[in-house]
DNA sequence: CCTATCTTGAACTGATCAGTTCAAGATGCA
DNA sequence: TGCATCTTGAACTGATCAGTTCAAGATAGG
């Protein structure tokens, strides 16, 4: 209505998630969020309230973001589960690769710091995590793929797709992150020959 | 010589552990640790310089009771590989089990936070990880295992080894993290029956 | 031009942080 | 008992933290 017109929301968030991202809750301080938002404190504060809320939304966008380019690649190939599950994962390989965005994982991030963080922000982490789960298991049920077969891949995929991002904050290169999925992978070639 | 006698270091050191093991870095103080501890401020300094120098003292310190107890599981059944990377992670998910120690691992949650830690720690995480690699590779190849696959399956096995950290930290049961070590178990039976 | 409304920078508050200092107290030895 | 030596608690320093406040400035509608 009055005053000069706002900033870019979304870019201000890109930014902020890109710092969490990076440094992690505990070593990002409002100053830090100031400089990379180029919001000042004040805007940040009525804008999106307080650390914990702006941690919140970033982690959101986050699991928005990943999240649908997980699912399309899940149901991009859903007749065939093997290049689908491939897919997932290149997901995770290729944001790790992304030069614009920090390595790790922001919910693995999250989850390792659970003890320090408010129960709201541990919870939501969780709820990535699952929601991770139900995906796979879907996609690997929708192959075929016998029930409690479906239930366990989609455990150790969750967790093998969480572990690159660990990998990959001890400067693992690329093909070090490719041979961990590669031998996943041949697991579950082997029981998708071996289903009914 | 004089004055009371001194207090055990060992047993400081074990608190200081558990307690960056816990917690982390960032979100240890040193009143924490002085309380953890049951040392004074002064006491901790004057033994065992700074944070920094602390932690760096419980990294080693962890990373050889576990690295130890590593090296029993793997040369315990030299003969059986299979047997003995079932060993190397049970002492994994014995660790995360046991009740008088956090779950997670220190080594991960170190190389998690490394952006933001000393170069010196971010480095000695990532030696303890090199180590770890090294262990398995050496006892996949005694198990006759071609040269590339013993790397591959080192590097396949350190990541799951680390996941389970993750994922213990997110409250994964035990059930779910044996079914994720279980499924990188038979990728390795399937490569071991197809050696040459 | 004028005024209402929003943004912004900077300063301030109370808390916590790592690290240092030092005097008081406890202890063992002679 | 008395002395030498170590430990300990508490206070202090300078820095940084999250969160709040407010006046100055910028803008758009009238």
């Amino acid at each position: 209505m009055a005053g000069k017109k706002q900033f870019d929301v979304g870019i201000a968030l890109d930014a902020a998630m890109v710092q969490f991202w990076r440094a992690g809750y505990a070593d990002t301080s409002l100053d830090d969020l100031s400089r990379t938002t180029g919001l000042n404190r004040s805007s940040i504060y009525s804008s999106f309230g307080d650390k914990d809320s702006l941690y919140l939304r970033c982690l959101d966008r986050y699991a928005a973001r990943y999240g649908t380019r997980y699912d399309q690649a899940l149901s991009g190939s859903s007749e065939e589960p093997l290049q689908a599950v491939r897919a997932f994962f290149e997901v995770t390989l290729q944001r790790i690769a992304d030069p614009d965005v920090p390595g790790g994982c922001l919910i693995a991030q999250t989850a390792m710091a659970a003890p320090a963080l408010s129960p709201t922000i541990a919870a939501r982490a969780n709820e990535a995590l699952d929601f991770q789960h139900a995906r796979l298991r879907t996609a690997l049920k929708a192959a075929r793929l016998a029930e409690r077969d479906a239930d366990d891949f989609a455990v150790h995929i969750v967790a093998v797709n969480q572990s690159l991002a660990v990998m990959s904050k001890t400067g693992a290169s690329h093909e070090r992150l490719r041979t961990v999925v590669d031998i996943s992978m041949s697991a579950l070639a082997h029981a998708l020959h071996a289903r009914s």
